[in-house]
DNA sequence: GTCTATAACCTGATAGAC
DNA sequence: GTCTATCAGGTTATAGAC
C-alpha cells in the first residue's frame, strides 16, 4: 500500500483534471483516494497547499529538466546562439517525459495559464516565471534581428500552442471528427514544435535596424 | 437604468472573467449586479443557464461574423482557395471587433477551451465545433500539399494561440517584466497572425505523395 | 498518524407574499 | 416581476479521542 500523503496526491491529480480545482472537493479526494477526511489537513494545512503540492509535483522536475538541458545546450554551442528548434527542444521535450510517467499532468498543467486560482498564482511566479525569463534571454540571443517584445510575444504563443494542446485534448477527437488524437503527446509535440519553429522563424512585423 | 436581465448577464461576466465558474457564486452575482437573488432563477431556470446565457451572448456574433468573412472571401475568390493570411483575418479579427466592445470578454472566452464545466461543453459543440468545421474545409483547399490531420492540428493550434493569449492576459505584464501588454488587443492579434500564417505555412511533416 | 464528530458557513433553488 | 424567508445539502477546517 502507498503512503497516504501520495495517495491524496494521486486523486487530487486526477480530479482536478477532470473537474477543475474549484468543483474538486476534499471529500470527493479522500474518498477517492481511501483515506480519510482529516488526512488531508494533515499531511497539508489546507485544500490550497493540497492544490499547490498537486502543481508543484510535476512542474518541477520539469522545469529542472528544461533548464539543465538548456544549460548543456549552451556550453555545447560556445559563444554561438543555440539554434532555434534546439531550443524548443530543451522547452518542449521534459514535458513529453513527464506526460509519459504521469498522463493525467496533460490537463492538470495545460489549465494552469488559464485558472484564476490563488494556488495556482503562487505557483506562476515560483515555477514558471523564472524559467520564462531563462529561455527568453537565449531566444533573444538566437534571434538579434526581433525586438525584444516579439520575442518575448512569440515564446508567450509556444507556450501557448502547448497549454492549449494539453488543456483541451480531450476535445480534440470529438471536434476533428476523429482526425486527430489530442492524447497521443508523441504526435502532439511533433505538431507543436513544427509550428512553433515557424512561428519563431517568420519575419519580424518591426526588424532592429 | 438597463434591464435587470441584461445586469446579470453583465455582473456574471465581469465575476466570470475574474474567477471562473464554479468561484463565481449566485450571490456574489446579484449582490454586483444590485438585483435581487431569485432574479436570477426567474430570467434565467438556473446557474447553468445564466453561465451559457453569458457565453452565448459573446460567441454568436464572433462566429456569425466570422462565417460571413469566409463567406465572402470564397465568393470574390471563386474556385480559387483563399490565401491562408484571408482565412485568418476572417477567424481572428471578428474577435478584435468584439473586444472593443467588451473587453472583458478575453479573460471569459479564452477560457472556454480549458474549463471542463458542462454548460461550457454545451457552447463547444453547438458554437464552436460548426465554425471549426467550416474553417478546416477552407484550409484544406488553401493547403492540399498537406495530409488532413495536419491541417487540423494547425487549425487547433491556431486557436490555440488566441486563447491562451486572451486566457492568461493578466499574466503578460508580470512575466515579461513589463515588456510587453496582454491587454492591448491591436497587438496580441497582430503577433498571433504574425505567428499563425508562419504556422500554417510550415512544410508538412509528411507531405501529401 | 488516523479516526469521529461537529462547528461555522456557503451553495443553488424555490415557495409564496406583494 | 420583484421581494423575503427558507430548505436541503454541500463546503473547509478543527477539536479531541484513540
Amino acid at each position: 500500500m502507498i503512503d497516504t500523503k501520495e495517495r491524496i496526491l494521486d486523486a487530487a491529480e486526477r480530479l482536478i483534471a477532470d473537474h477543475g480545482i474549484d468543483a474538486t472537493s476534499l471529500r470527493t479526494i479522500t474518498t477517492q483516494a481511501k483515506v480519510n477526511l482529516a488526512a488531508v489537513n494533515y499531511h497539508f494545512q489546507s485544500k490550497d497547499e493540497l492544490v499547490h503540492a498537486v502543481y508543484s509535483r510535476r512542474l518541477r522536475p520539469i522545469n529542472e529538466a528544461r533548464l539543465a538541458y538548456l544549460d548543456q545546450l549552451e556550453k555545447q554551442h560556445g559563444k554561438q546562439p543555440v539554434p532555434i528548434e534546439k531550443i524548443l527542444d530543451a522547452f518542449y521535450d521534459p514535458v513529453m517525459a513527464e506526460i509519459a510517467r504521469a498522463p493525467s499532468i496533460t490537463r492538470v498543467v495545460g489549465r494552469i495559464y488559464m485558472d484564476p486560482h490563488p494556488s495556482v498564482d503562487r505557483i506562476f511566479t515560483e515555477e514558471i516565471a523564472p524559467v520564462a525569463a531563462r529561455f527568453n534571454h537565449a531566444l533573444c540571443r538566437t534571434l538579434p534581428h526581433l525586438k525584444r517584445p516579439e520575442v518575448f510575444w512569440r515564446m508567450y504563443l509556444s507556450v501557448g500552442l502547448l497549454a492549449h494542446a494539453m488543456g483541451s485534448a480531450r476535445n480534440m477527437m470529438n471536434v476533428s471528427g476523429g482526425l486527430c488524437d489530442g492524447n497521443d503527446a508523441q504526435e502532439m509535440l511533433a505538431q507543436i514544435k513544427a509550428f512553433a519553429k515557424a512561428g519563431f522563424s517568420a519575419p519580424g512585423r518591426q526588424e532592429k535596424s
